[in-house]
DNA sequence: CTTGTATTAAAACGGTTGTTTAATACAGTT
DNA sequence: AACTGTATTAAACAACCGTTTTAATACAAG
């Protein structure tokens, strides 16, 4: 699929942005260099500006080319009607926690799309309205299933936090994060452990809005 | 308490570490220049490699100091024998939220900590042994006394995360979950949104933290 | 008043950055 | 074969960075 991206990177730009998408990843906007990427991609230093403009137009197009290969590899999960409330926080939770790959190196286009959110451009609106926006709505409308009752938007949305929080903690600060408590899942695969973790935190959702829920119902 | 030190900014280092601290904060360690923090300082340019050697020991100096006067101002919580486990772990909360400051604009020692923990510098080891591994320690133990029975180290380091994620979600990415969700906590007053999302929080880790606990011994 | 030392100030240095220029190579068209 | 527009290159540019140098100044000790 993308692999046709990669057989055939002939003209200077995808190679250009083949081989920005990394380093942007790797460093941030500021600490990368386009004579950098532009020895990566074996072209001249003036083609960054001969083909894209400038340096922050480069970013640019190499953030939504991130988004788009990585919408285009881990698609959103898909279910029947009769899939209950429960399996599809699942394989929600399952998502969100393959794409940010735990404890592994992600893949630079989650990295780089972490560092966009973490530090907004321009950029990021589109991935808002494109992608967290929608992201964020399916998963409001799945924990309003469960809640069963209607519940406040902003409860709602508080909920979809806890939630997402939950996962993208493992992604919050990963070096730090390993030299407090060490390499987590070192032994045994990744793919046990990274099921394990999503039971984990889909029992622990789903007992935590009930919980939740039924605690303001009483309140009120 | 730091007004001490907010009084009487006299000497040139004191008035450089003040100076530098917000903007480090603001821009990261790259995006700061040396000649901004000494006209913000009113100190000469030579200044900062006079008092401190050079840029990167005057932000290692900087991080500690956010960490001391960040320390001093909300200090751990403390309870004695009689707490129960559940107001334990929501003092906990509490003060995860509190030093996060959900949805205003967090203070400079605390997005220059956040800054430092996500990109990790030397400084950060520090860090890690006098202040994240002991807070880490701590929320483990009272996640093992919340779950009863004995449990693993790696399953109730993930209880743990677990929580802190669902606090931490709120400073991940402030601006984009601004854009994505608009402001959460807009009217009332902040005091109390606080106190009903610690509320809201600690009702979901309870029930999160007993069914993954009981799944987990179903399970095995 | 002189000496010695610590501080401040101005200026410059060497290096790197993003960007531009100008020259060249080359394909397609007439 | 001459022309035209595009693609590619090497070189240079101007700006800014962290740091150093050098000199002027302040000031306490003798």
């Amino acid at each position: 699929m993308a692999d046709l991206l990669d057989s055939a990177p002939q003209t200077p730009q995808m190679r250009i942005l083949l081989a920005a998408g990394p380093i942007f990843a790797d460093k941030g906007f500021r600490d990368t260099t386009i004579r950098e990427i532009c020895e990566a991609a074996s072209v001249n230093v003036a083609s960054v500006n001969y083909y894209f403009g400038d340096k922050q137009k480069l970013y640019h197009e190499a953030v939504l080319f991130a988004r788009q290969m990585q919408a285009a590899q881990s698609p959103e999960p898909s279910w029947d009607e009769s899939t209950p409330s429960a399996d599809r926080l699942r394989l929600f939770i399952a998502m969100i926690l393959k794409r940010m790959v735990v404890n592994e190196q992600a893949p630079w286009q989650v990295r780089l799309l972490l560092n966009e959110i973490q530090n907004p451009t321009e950029t990021c609106v589109q991935l808002v309205e494109d992608y967290f926006r929608p992201f964020m709505q399916s998963l409001a409308n799945l924990v309003r299933d469960i809640a069963g009752d209607p519940i406040d938007p902003l409860f709602a949305n508080q909920l979809v936090l806890s939630i997402v929080g939950q996962c993208m903690i493992y992604r919050f600060a990963p070096q730090t994060l390993t030299m407090t408590l060490g390499d987590l899942f070192e032994d045994q695969d990744r793919e046990q452990q990274l099921d394990r973790l999503t039971d984990l935190i889909t029992h622990f959702s789903l007992a935590g809005i009930r919980a939740a829920v039924s605690k303001t119902k009483r309140q009120t």
